[in-house]
DNA sequence: GCGCGCCACTAGAGCGCGCTAGTGAAGCGA
DNA sequence: TCGCTTCACTAGCGCGCTCTAGTGGCGCGC
């Protein structure tokens, strides 16, 4: 019984493979400390130029890569922003798509954790802050504001889409009234008079756009043809709504303005399997412009919103919140624009 | 010119906030060691009921999380999966959704890298492995074989979706012969005999479906009709090989056979923009059943992969590489299905 | 010769945690 | 009393890296 030779308990190694060099590894290779070849990767001043070209060398003869994990830790920054989403949700995915170049260009590194029906934001919340970014750019998250709010009091918080109150975090989103205003606008121009909503129920930006509907009606002298269905971001709250619509009593609208594209593809769907022509019969329009919507089989009028320049502000907020310039609470909003597609057209006399 | 005191560039509090808390912050508050703390962190048996609630109520106080990546970097498992994905293919995000329950119950955390434009797949993976991935789960990777199996020799990889001949990897994908048999089977049984086949190039998966339909032909005396177009795995591919099918002087097949979905979606667009009506004069099936073919305003018939059981092996493929059960190099594949939609019918005779 | 600055490089202390090997107290049987 | 467990908890090393505060050598001016 010596106790002496007990097999160390290590099953620590995972796989059978050699363990993953470190930069220790390198250093010994090549006779030099590890602060050396650490300069080298960080690209910092205070190594020859041979020195840098051997240790490249030799980290790459032994395949090594930097840990993250490590650098992270021993760094005081850790230069990663945490990205929340909603994989489903393909504006978001544009979004995401748009949040790269940005990031990269300020040195930030990029952890994503997607929303996903079996895994709510809070766990995917939990995980970027686990994964140590040091900030979060939360798109169209649908928690409490409260839960926003408290994030927001422990790392910078940037809220993509979203309208809050009064949470201590920055918000990057478009402005509702001038994109609802235009799709009224253009409707009417259209020679539409009917013109329903399909809201959002209390989805990210939806109260936004029900109130611009609203306002820009009235400002049409239409308020008493106001109409709102109740509905949500998806396909299935579209297609509720269209059945509603070809039930109910009340006829169909002229046109239909939907809280987001994926809605507007619900009723375009019920629609035309109604056999209601589009836009013939119904104009409809949708909210987002997301590479679906663009999709020219489905060739949704609808507003876009400037992707690109809303991630690149995100990331910008993010970063300035970091570098502690200023404080969280700034509300950022782009212009958004209406792109004219098929889904819109004259009402035919009836 | 007093070179002494220069800034030290300690630009390393990044926040006016508190410091995040730590462990040991936690174990100060109650006054015990920072090892019961990670005792009670990480459930493990040592701690008595009442020291766990009261060191949980102090964490809760204090808004104390655990740090990932100093767990990561403390434990040799780091339980971290990396996962690959293209953001712009919906069949990716569908295998992103169904990857986080199966990886859930086995204990990994996910770490997610977008390939996107401006950002390419060396690059994704690099964050990855960067992030102590103890694995890589690589959807629809284009990178070279030899790039695949040189990651295969430094970590577990899983491949989604594409056949690869010999490096040292799992692979989980779907049989493409059936589905292009049940395809073609469908086609024939609808009467058609001029069914093209718009490939997708070198891209994961197209060559087995190019070569599995061209066997489904010929098994079908269809030999001489076997019509195979240059595409690929986008919209913009679909449309180019349509409109090459209108320009063309061979005259338009009565169906066509796309690599993907989507595109599959972009042959549909320009077909109807050119008044070739859909089902009725050209019938038209995808691959991959995405959640866009769903979508039943194009309601395109596709071949659905079993992407939840896909997610799941390949989580489970990536768990038993880790444990070591077995050397890497299983290939895996399942059965996939024809889901008959709108976008196929029978010719109509001309 | 000395002092000084500069350059290339190193020693070593942490970053926040996990984990092994303990420690001391209590309990228990003989 | 002693030996032996068990229980609740602690000390302290090490994960792979960054970063501060050096060290030694060399060239230069006086």
């Amino acid at each position: 019984m010596t106790p002496q030779n007990l097999r160390q308990g290590n099953d620590r190694s995972p796989a059978p493979r050699s363990r993953k060099p470190t930069m220790a590894d390198v250093a010994a290779e090549l006779g030099v400390s590890r602060a050396l070849v650490s300069l080298v990767f960080r690209d910092q001043p205070g190594a020859s130029p041979e020195t840098r070209e051997r240790v490249f060398a030799a980290a790459a003869r032994l395949g090594y890569k930097p840990d993250m994990a490590a650098r992270l830790l021993a760094r005081g920054r850790s230069k990663v922003l945490g990205v929340l989403f909603t994989a489903r949700n393909p504006h978001h995915v544009d979004l995401v798509e748009a949040i790269y170049p940005t990031a990269e260009e300020l040195g930030y590194d990029l952890v994503l954790s997607a929303a996903v029906p079996s895994r709510d934001e809070h766990k995917a919340i939990e995980a970027l802050v686990g994964h140590r970014s040091e900030a979060l750019l939360l798109c169209g998250p649908t928690i409490a504001e409260e839960d926003i709010a408290d994030l927001g009091t422990r790392l910078p918080v940037v809220v993509l889409g979203r309208h809050l109150k009064c949470a201590p975090v920055d918000i990057v989103t478009s402005y509702d009234r001038p994109g609802a205003r235009e799709v009224v606008d253009h409707l009417v121009g259209l020679g539409h008079r009917d013109i329903a909503h399909v809201d959002g129920g209390s989805k990210p930006g939806a109260p936004e756009r029900r109130r611009a509907y609203r306002d820009a009606m009235r400002s049409h002298g239409l308020a008493d043809r106001v109409r709102i269905l109740p509905g949500n971001h998806t396909e299935e709250g579209g297609q509720e709504a269209a059945r509603g619509m070809l039930a109910g009593d009340e006829g169909l609208p002229t046109a239909v303005f939907a809280s987001n594209d994926q809605c507007a593809i619900g009723l375009l769907d019920v629609f035309t399997r109604a056999g209601v022509k589009i836009p013939e019969q119904v104009s409809i329009v949708g909210y987002d412009d997301s590479h679906i919507a663009g999709l020219s089989h489905i060739d949704l009028t609808t507003v876009r919103q400037d992707v690109p320049r809303l991630a690149r502000l995100a990331v910008e907020a993010a970063d300035e919140q970091l570098r502690g310039v200023r404080d969280p609470g700034a509300t950022l909003k782009l212009e958004s624009k209406l792109v004219v597609r098929g889904t819109s057209g004259p009402p035919t006399q009836r």
